[in-house]
DNA sequence: CGATTTTGACCAGCGC
DNA sequence: GCGCTGGTCAAAATCG
């Protein structure tokens, strides 16, 4: 959807400062567990997070699990009965949080007229996939290109998508995968283009889409869509694999140089996405065995993750999931 | 010279 | 049917 997240994201305002800094292995595990399992429905991992469901006021990002399979919305329910998603504070959000980090704001931006005219709602809801295409040679030439093979019509449902809002100067976000960009439109009511990009390894059908939120110009909004089949091609540095390993190095060393808004208090975004790739990657490919994070880790290395979430969390100015397009 | 990006044409839903 | 829109294709251009 057109409609930029930029007209919904109260996200600022959803706490995502996980518990009070503090350490919770709980929020942990199930942030892990919904990156590691094919089983991701969208309330696990804002819980994973501490965010606030945005249910009522957002309704067409968070909510419905009405486009996920069965057994995804028996997770989900089960999560929101579980926990209360509901209890909102706050209503508008409001409750200001505040971070240490100015929070830009774009204050001057105004031009979020967003509600004003079209913006509306305005769900859009595409799950368009052309596929089929069928061409219809019959006349002429012409037929360059659509004539490929159609398979009856399944209806290509789409994946679920998982997106990350995350404050950087770069757009495209170094995440330990290989992509090629195949395309690029301009986003309705927003300068800023969206670029879509498709996993370059064969067979797997992951997509991103990268764009920058018209509201606030300092974040990209990174959305995924699909699970990787694959593990992380091993060639980049900062790639996830160092991460949480045998290193010791620290991960502020495995950063791209790459220039941050906030050069002396942020490091680069793309450590935060390797990381929460990794935990993904790990998870998925492997085996049932132990987790790569607390348990079964050392204090030290306990500690790091500790810290390593702690950026991630700065970093991170907000999640968010839409299960419609 | 292969891999990737650029970029306009195309395509499929959707609302009217 | 028409036009809009998000998403994709693919030929040409560019990169490494």
């Amino acid at each position: 959807m057109s409609d930029n997240p930029g007209d919904h994201f109260y996200y600022n305002d959803a706490g995502y400062r996980y518990n009070n800094g503090s350490y919770d292995p709980q929020r942990l595990t199930s942030f892990a567990d919904f990156l590691q399992g094919p089983n991701q429905d969208y309330n696990s991992l804002a819980r994973a997070f501490g965010l606030q469901p945005l249910g009522s006021d957002a309704p067409e990002l968070f909510s419905p699990f009405e486009d996920i399979n069965p057994v995804k919305q028996e997770i989900a329910a089960e999560g929101a009965n579980n926990e209360g998603f509901n209890n909102r504070n706050g209503e508008g959000g409001g409750n200001g949080h505040d971070n240490n980090y100015n929070q830009v704001n774009t204050a001057g931006n105004s031009s979020i007229s967003s509600s004003s005219g079209e913006g509306g709602a305005e769900e859009e809801s595409s799950k368009c996939k052309k596929e089929a295409a069928q061409g219809e040679d019959g006349g002429e030439s012409s037929s360059k290109k659509q004539n490929k093979l159609k398979k009856q019509g399944e209806k290509k449902q789409r994946e679920p998508r998982v997106a990350f809002m995350t404050k950087s100067e770069v757009d495209h976000l170094e995440d330990g995968y290989r992509w090629r960009k195949y395309g690029q439109k301009a986003v309705k009511n927003s300068p800023y283009p969206r670029s879509y990009y498709r996993c370059t390894t064969q067979k797997c059908a992951v997509k991103k889409r990268v764009e920058r939120s018209f509201q606030d110009p300092t974040i990209v909004i990174t959305t995924y869509e699909g699970q990787h089949n694959h593990p992380i091609p091993v060639t980049l540095r900062g790639n996830a694999a160092g991460i949480f390993g045998h290193h010791h190095h620290h991960p502020m060393m495995l950063a791209q140089p790459q220039p941050s808004i906030v050069p002396q208090t942020f490091p680069p975004p793309e450590f935060m996405i390797s990381h929460i790739m990794n935990i993904n990657q790990v998870g998925s490919t492997a085996t049932t065995s132990t987790p790569d994070y607390p348990q079964g880790r050392s204090s030290a290395q306990q500690q790091q993750f500790h810290d390593d979430y702690g950026l991630l969390q700065d970093m991170l100015p907000s999640v968010f999931f839409k299960p419609e397009e």
